[in-house]
RNA sequence: GACAAUGUAGCUCAGUUGGUUAGAGCAUCAGUUUGUGGCACUGAGGGUCGUGGGUUCGAGACCCAUCAUUGUCCCCA
């Protein structure tokens, strides 16, 4: 048969590993350093776990996983009517029960909801792990991607907030990636909502306004007559956008805002909580035409956008005030945010900012002439390994050059050579691949030359 | 779900209005060089032209269908 991939998934070549290891190294070190304990959870969930989470678009792309067993013939019968019920669309324990996870944080609210008690809250996780959507792939977008993903639960404060963008500002800073930050306050959309008629229009108006700068003000007006908004509500979101398209001052976006939604409570509490964070960042931008899918958001919302590329958010997140709620677990207030690491390292690479030598495989070679030598050979790998120096032996005694060649694509720093004449001298011959200088030493000068490549 | 582009050697791609035996570069293998890599030179292997039909004296090329990949819209990291 001739292999394929799958559609949407990738293989990842040594060099690729290398890469993504250098990302996720610097996103797991941050997490570390600013408390963050790791949590895994499984890669499948129950599918009513993850079921009516994420919207109705977000149900069609949950990837199900078919149940094993439905050719045993007594189960025929009931498999061939639950399966009628799957053809309209429904889903149906008989048929699916089980689903690979869409996102971190859903299966960490369920992990939440089961150990709550068990927790030293606030309980602060990270994780890194990959998800999978039945998405149509496309530019940065992938069937299966890894998440990067840090939560923390059991706190109101709005200390978590700066933390986790002091993350986002650290991470950032060390890849080398300019990017935009963005914040909002889902409070400040409730209140646009609650202007407009109710707050039942949050979606619809959320939805269209989302995309003003893509569309144009035009477009988003045209979308919310369609969506029967009332002229008087169109106005108002029209005003609110103009603060938006005039200016970009936290401050002073925030006054307008203020003033516009003056006798609506959940507004003043959302715009404190903005001015609260902007007091402690220059580089964020309060972006109020940013909204975010997930519905679960109830605070501070955050999106990550990479500058002068084109390319989605390559970062995201925000405060949820109930998530565990969906679990019948009330009072667990949240907040985090999440790493795209497949669409970081297309930033990387299409930007050019990986550091030039960034892979570690083996970087000494031994040449293997003859197994007559092997227990020598054997010796000084040991020996180097015990020096933390990393070593391989050919593994097969044939002609030299290819050996060569081998080492020479897999960029070894040196190559060492144990044949006849060594053995004899006791000294073994150790070739510097950059300078192609060559010389004859003892097993005790190896550690010497090879020190500046040790692994400490 | 809608639309578009692409599919020729392991990889990246040429292939003229349809016309001998389908090419190149890189990669592979062998040799120049049996204990010295990169560089160079010489040579070799490797293709049911995505698949199935059709038009034609003749199809890699034209037509239809189908599959796959990629991209755009929607939505998302």
């Amino acid at each position: 048969m001739k292999p394929t991939l799958p559609q949407g998934t990738r293989d990842f070549l040594p060099e690729t590993v290398y890469k993504r290891n250098f990302i996720f190294q610097i996103i797991r070190s941050q997490f570390e350093l600013f408390g963050f304990e790791p949590l895994e959870t499984p890669a499948f969930e129950n599918l009513e776990t993850l079921m009516g989470k994420y919207g109705d678009e977000g149900d069609k792309l949950i990837f199900k996983i078919l149940n094993n067993g439905l050719e045993r013939v007594e189960k025929h019968q009931q498999a061939n009517e639950d399966f009628q019920k799957v053809l309209q669309g429904k889903n149906v324990k008989g048929i699916t029960e089980r689903a690979l996870k869409y996102d971190l944080t859903i299966p960490f609210a369920r992990f939440v909801a089961m150990n709550k008690n068990q927790l030293n809250m606030p309980f602060k996780r990270y994780q890194i792990q990959p998800v999978w959507r039945a998405d149509r792939p496309q530019r940065g977008r992938y069937r299966e991607f890894t998440q990067c993903d840090a939560d923390i639960v059991g706190s109101d404060s709005l200390i978590n907030e700066i933390e986790l963008l002091q993350i986002y500002i650290n991470v950032f800073q060390h890849l080398k990636i300019p990017v935009q930050i963005c914040i909002n306050n889902r409070k400040v959309l409730a209140a646009l909502a609650l202007k407009c008629g109710g707050i039942h229009l949050l979606t619809d108006i959320t939805l269209a306004i989302d995309k003003l700068d893509k569309i144009g003000l035009n477009q988003v007006v045209e979308e919310l007559k369609r969506k029967q908004l009332s002229d008087d509500a169109i106005s108002t979101i029209q005003q609110y956008l103009s603060f938006h398209q005039n200016n970009t001052n936290n401050f002073l976006l925030l006054s307008q805002i203020e003033t516009l939604f003056s006798n609506i409570d959940i507004a003043t509490k959302g715009i404190k909580e903005l001015r609260f964070l902007f007091n402690y960042f220059q580089n964020i931008q309060f972006d109020v035409t940013l909204a975010r899918g997930l519905n679960y958001y109830t605070g501070t919302i955050i999106e990550v956008k990479p500058l002068d590329i084109q390319m989605g958010s390559i970062g995201g997140g925000g405060r949820y005030n109930d998530l565990t709620g969906l679990f019948d677990v009330p009072n667990v207030p949240g907040v985090g945010i999440s790493f795209g690491v497949d669409r970081i390292y297309d930033v990387m690479e299409e930007k050019n900012l990986f550091p030039p030598h960034i892979h570690h495989s083996a970087q000494v070679l031994l040449i293997n002439f003859d197994n007559q030598y092997l227990n020598k050979n054997l010796e000084i790998l040991s020996f180097l390994r015990e020096h933390h120096i990393a070593c391989e032996l050919y593994p097969d005694s044939i002609k030299f050059d290819k050996q060569m060649k081998y080492a020479n694509k897999k960029n070894v720093a040196f190559v060492i050579l144990i044949g006849e004449d060594e053995l004899k001298n006791n000294k073994v011959s150790i070739k510097n691949f950059a300078t192609g200088k060559q010389q004859s030493v003892s097993k005790e000068d190896l550690i010497s030359i090879l020190e500046p490549i040790a692994n400490k």
